[in-house]
DNA sequence: ATTACCCGCATCACCATTGTCGCGATTTTA
DNA sequence: TAAAATCGCGACAATGGTGATGCGGGTAAT
């Protein structure tokens, strides 16, 4: 960690990083050279900030990461009602997934430290759905595991699904809608209730 | 259009294919040397059957396209009772997904052939579900066309989810347990039923 | 057995990408 | 305003993948 950095070198930083994830989730194999076209930058400024393309994808994953436990902790899925905390964390994850395409959505951007936190918000899902097993929101016979793959399965394909991806900005917009069918469905399948 | 090939020759085109599915499935982005080396065969013996990558590619969607409209129409989805028509084309589908990970999974296969394809098997798919609604399989307010997303996307996670991808031998011992799994879910979700 | 074909191998030219460097011009900071 | 940092730009070497060619030894077909 050296001394911060200067306003401009920040602003090409940031501008990298946003580039970075709109062009990569368009195209993982995605050159340097493209990156930096979009982010209004020369390739040399890319390789200054970031030595190769796996520091520039990591430095994606740190911010990504982050945003994500943050939005999964603000659901409060400990404490509120099931149903409530999943329609919650739903949304929040829909928005944030919507963000960081490419970051979230592509196992390249794993590394060591990616894994821990991914297991660790995998076994916080396993803990949520046995309490709402235990208070009658999920069958009794459910399979929890196939549950959170059931679950993982139908918020990706809510972002990623029908023919072309969804418009990001649209995803954000409608996030309490979609997380909404996605609960229901999640739920109840789509056959005949009652 | 020429002449057959001679026996070895053709030997050399299977292998080349096959091993080119395996490796792609693993690294879309793997070089034809890879894929050459996976075969048993050299670099150029490849390029000698198939000039460039894509046309590799396109032989390998002629293949698996051809595979996977036989699978559909032999579960008879315009006559046989929607159950029993869904629980059938979800195994065989299983079956043949589990083997064309890669020319069936990654849109990269995609030519203007398989697109007339696709939208054929999804308007199958829409038309299907239609009369399953009539006939109560389905819920009579259901939004057909999630319906279809939804469906897509347990099979996508049967095959695929859960960590690493599946053991494609795995996947076809088990296509009609996994099928019924999918089929409830689909129908019925997790939740407490009754 | 002869013919036609195929494969492995070595080689070549070509291209895109990556990563590095130095310089002059510009912007930020102090 | 002066010093320091950053950027754009051009250049460079290194790398790895691609596609083609020709040759000699081997294999299938008739």
């Amino acid at each position: 960690m050296g001394r911060p950095l200067r306003a401009d070198a920040a602003r090409s930083v940031r501008a990298i990083l946003e580039a970075a994830e709109r062009v990569l989730a368009e195209d993982p194999g995605a050159s340097m050279e493209q990156i930096a076209e979009q982010a209004g930058v020369v390739r040399t400024t890319v390789h200054r900030r970031f030595a190769n393309r796996q520091a520039l994808i990591e430095a994606l994953a740190a911010s990504a990461k982050r945003q994500l436990m943050e939005s999964v902790e603000d659901a409060h899925m400990d404490t509120a009602p099931p149903l409530v905390a999943l329609h919650r964390v739903t949304a929040n994850v829909l928005r944030i997934k919507s963000f960081w395409r490419f970051t979230l959505g592509h196992p390249l951007a794993d590394t060591p430290l990616t894994a821990v936190i991914w297991s660790e918000i995998n076994a916080g899902a396993l803990e949520f759905l046995a309490r709402a097993q235990r208070e009658g929101l999920l069958a009794p016979d459910a399979d929890l595991v196939w549950a959170r793959r059931v679950y993982y399965a139908l918020v990706e394909e809510a972002l990623h699904g029908g023919g072309a991806d969804m418009d990001p900005e649209q995803v954000r917009q409608n996030a309490d809608a979609l997380a909404t069918l996605i609960v229901d469905t999640f739920l109840r399948g789509v056959g005949p209730h009652g």
